[in-house]
RNA sequence: GCCGAAGUGGCGGAAUGGCAGACGCCGGGGACUUAAAAUCCCCUGCCCGAAAGGGUGUACGAGUUCGAGUCUCGUCUUCGGCACCA
């Protein structure tokens, strides 16, 4: 047979419309066939079009889908679009375009190239988050949620553009600025949307320990739910009935509590305000913690300030004596109790408010130095200065402390959380409608389910309106509606739901993409859930990834999913980078652009060096060269064609080499170990040009193992050896450890360690009569050079340890 | 400050406590060619040496071990996340 050149731009769109038109990688339903569940995370589909942060984990999670399928599994491999967000609205802000145009334009364009890099997607269960079919179900949860009052108003500090004078999203304020116009940025308060996640704070930390994510990914969100044991402790206010209630992880330093600090929002002192005398001082400072942006408070606020309360004092539980009470805008409202009892001695940021403001400092742990700086050892101090706890180590004290308090009803043990809840509302377009009406005698009443979607409107203007709304607030027949539950006038919500809401539960549809009884029928739930594999990036671990954490066990926990965990596995990829080592971006210059690589050196090739380049879990510099040298490698195997055997044996001389490769590749892949996968291939590829030429057979489990990896070229190859189907339903090679035995395998002689020769040895030689046998070869002797021997060590087939 | 990951040739990176640098890139040499490209083969950590060979080497300093890139303790640096969270 003629081999052509090896031409990636005439192979792999054949061998794509081929997969699409046979419908190879369609998930069946057939529900008693053994399934898997491989999850990519949907992309943005934004204008400027893929970019290389897709090709790798999408490349990645393929590989591990077509390796299953080989292996006789039914997999689902799904790919959708998350395509509610800010640059499409503000595109329809500045060229009056609906969203909804460019949203599909820019879909048709990811689509297409998504399809030109070969994954074997079941591109029959595509999702798009904006397609009233799909969001009706966003708004389904969202309603159980508002039910089972996990959904909340509340009020909340937005970020406000001063200059825009619109809200901004997070990622909108770059530097405490407004990304757009460069304009201060300031926290205005309105009255938001909020989902109770802190409900599930405890539930959401305990599921990590039934999963397996990668390390850093539990650690991550164990950081953010960030779970803190500690007690509450009542503080009496001198001379009235009150009490100031205080979080502490440290009771046992209760002894040097010497004085009191509430935030500036704490309602102690509209409590107290008769008693105040100076009132104006503390709203004058509340004011202006108020008008500090986010920016300031955590960059420039390092520096303690606070102002003292007159009039009132606190009385410490334990030493009875009276403590001053401070506000200070290092306490927060939005942890704890919003007061703290302050001990200087043993906590840094009290020892500097301390001795800024001239207050007493106390030692009641020993250990450190308080004079230089607060002593915060928890591991070896012990307590002095602390009546009945002296003498006791830290961990024992907070044990009698807390026991001691409870016992006069003066405090107890509690448990504290960082997470915060989630807030739920934008004051934005391009979003699910949050389908609830507010009515003047009920209330917030849900729409009736029937009645979902709740479609998007159509507006004037897609600009967040000058006080603050959304541009929905500005459709007046819209927005007025009457009550479903009472039938009095009532007004719609006129907040949009954020970009998390549609990708909280997506991977859930993907299972029964088009039914319109519910979200996905509980048998297909059953069926696909849990994910068996979900692969994604680091950034969305503390909020895509926990928010979708929490809306599956909520769902769970209404009965609508049968397990608790969405996802049995997760893993994360590192980023490719510029080719000078930064972060790939336009300002940058640096951007490389996976259509012209496909033009280039073909998807195959794009698609193993992705995998080629460096550890999959860490970020690595493109290069060119690199690229090229994996286009090369795709042409030697190619040129194998050339030196082809006409047999279907598997040479003695190659046997031993063609099982391990087949062991490396399927064991480096299940660890996602690509890059020395494809390593141990290009070895195999050099061992068959070593011997000048290769077999039917032995191609045949080259090109098996190449599949997953570059599916295009090793279809074609495939094929031109015979095959009559598609190889990505061909079974995975296995290997046979008994064909990987040599005979014999060259050993290292090392003399005290250091290796001075090498030698031939029996394979069969075990450890324990290994070092006599071989201590009589004569290449042992030479090296000894009668030197007396102390010890010898033999390690089966690597070397030969001599101590003289 | 806290949590996590990592420091290995000119470069990307390999190495269940067992021959450091697999594989690829870059570079050098050879074959083929009128020539070039492509391809195929060989060499390629550093130092000394004509060579044989020797020395040295995985951020730094100690330690455990017959043997340490790998394990332990300490130090430094880089990256990622969180951060007045009491």
């Amino acid at each position: 047979m003629q081999i052509l050149e090896y031409n990636p731009a005439m192979i792999e769109p054949k061998w794509q419309q081929y997969w699409e038109e046979a419908g190879v990688f369609h998930a069946l339903e057939d529900h008693t066939l053994p399934k898997y569940y491989c999850l990519i995370e949907f992309p943005y589909p934004s204008g400027e079009g893929l970019h290389m942060g897709h090709p790798r984990p999408y490349t990645a999670m393929d590989i591990i889908a077509r390796k299953r399928r080989m292996e006789g599994y039914n997999v689902l491999l799904p790919i959708g679009w998350d395509a509610f967000g800010l640059p499409a609205e503000n595109n329809a802000i500045k060229n009056h375009v609906h969203p909804r145009v460019i949203t599909e334009e820019n879909i048709a364009r990811f689509r297409g190239q998504t399809k030109r890099l070969g994954f074997s997607v079941d591109w029959n269960r595509e999702v798009d988050t904006t397609d009233p079919a799909y969001y009706r179900w966003t708004q389904w949860i969202f309603l159980q949620l508002f039910k089972k009052g996990m959904a909340y108003k509340a009020e909340m500090p937005i970020n406000w553009c001063t200059s825009c004078k619109c809200g901004l999203a997070n990622e909108e304020v770059v530097d405490g600025v407004c990304e757009r116009c460069g304009s201060e940025v300031v926290r205005k308060v309105k009255n938001q949307w909020m989902l109770r996640i802190t409900a599930y704070a405890q539930k959401l930390l305990d599921g990590l320990d039934t999963v397996d994510f990668i390390e850093r990914a539990k650690a991550q969100q164990r950081n953010w739910i960030g779970r803190s044991t500690g007690a509450e402790v009542d503080f009496a206010i001198a001379d009235s009935g009150e009490t100031l209630r205080v979080f502490t992880t440290r009771p046992d330093t209760l002894f040097g509590a010497t004085y009191m600090v509430i935030s500036p929002e704490h309602p102690l002192v509209e409590r107290m305000r008769d008693r105040i005398s100076n009132c104006d001082a503390l709203v004058a400072y509340r004011e202006a913690a108020s008008r500090k942006s986010d920016f300031e408070r955590t960059e420039l606020a390092k520096d303690k300030t606070g102002v003292a309360i007159q009039g009132v004092t606190a009385i410490n539980p334990v030493t009875g004596k009276p403590i001053p009470i401070w506000v200070s805008d290092y306490v927060l409202m939005s942890y704890g109790t919003g007061a703290i009892m302050a001990v200087p001695g043993h906590d840094t940021r009290d020892w500097a408010f301390a001795r800024k403001f001239g207050l007493p400092v106390v030692e009641v742990v020993a250990g450190g130095d308080i004079e230089t700086e607060a002593y915060t050892d928890i591991e070896s101090g012990v307590m002095v200065n602390s009546g009945f706890l002296n003498g006791l180590s830290v961990e024992k004290a907070k044990r009698k402390i807390t026991q001691w308090l409870k016992e006069r009803g003066l405090g107890e043990e509690t448990v504290k959380f960082k997470l915060r809840d989630w807030v739920f509302s934008r004051q934005r377009y391009w979003g699910e409608p949050i389908p609830l009406v507010h009515c003047e005698r009920c209330g917030w009443v849900p729409l009736p389910e029937n009645e979902l979607p709740l479609l998007l409107p159509q507006v004037e203007k897609y600009e967040t309106t000058q006080d603050g709304e959304s541009p929905l607030a500005a459709m007046g027949e819209w927005v007025n509606t009457v009550c479903p539950h009472c039938g009095s006038p009532a007004k719609r919500e006129t907040d949009t739901m954020p970009q998390w809401a549609g990708s909280s539960w997506y991977f859930l549809r993907y299972m029964d993409p088009r039914n319109d009884q519910a979200l996905a029928s509980p048998e297909a739930l059953a069926y696909w859930g849990p994910v068996d594999w979900y692969n994604g990036g680091m950034e969305h671990t503390t909020l895509h990834l926990l928010y979708s954490r929490f809306w599956h066990r909520f769902l769970y926990d209404i009965g609508v999913v049968g397990y608790p965990e969405p996802y049995l596995k997760r893993t994360s990829h590192g980023f490719v980078l510029g080719e000078n080592g930064e972060k790939m971006s336009k300002s940058r210059g640096n951007v490389i652009n996976p259509d012209e690589v496909i033009r280039d050196i073909g998807a195959d090739a794009l698609r193993v060096y992705e995998m080629f380049m460096g550890a999959f879990d860490q970020a690595i510099p493109w290069s060119a060269n690199g690229a090229a040298g994996c286009r090369r490698f795709l042409e030697r195997v190619w040129r194998m064609q050339e030196m082809l055997a006409d047999s279907d044996e598997i040479r003695e001389e190659v046997r031993a080499d063609v099982h391990a490769c087949v062991k490396k590749v399927s064991e480096d892949i299940e660890r996602m170990k690509f890059n020395t996968a494809i390593a141990a291939m290009m070895t195999l590829v050099n061992t068959f040009y070593a011997s000048g030429r290769v077999t039917r057979g032995e191609m045949k489990v080259l090109v098996l193992l190449l599949s997953p990896v570059a599916p295009h070229i090793a279809e074609e190859i495939w094929q031109r050896l015979g095959g009559k189907e598609s190889l990505a339903c061909r079974p995975w090679p296995k290997w046979d450890e008994e064909a990987m035995r040599k005979d014999e395998i060259e050993i290292a002689i090392q003399i005290g360690g250091k290796v001075r020769g090498r030698m031939m040895a029996p394979t069969s030689l075990t450890a324990g009569e290994g070092g006599q046998v071989l201590m009589e070869a004569p290449e042992v002797r030479a090296l000894l050079d009668g030197r007396p021997v102390r010890k010898v060590i033999y390690v089966p087939g690597r070397l030969l340890n001599i101590v003289v």
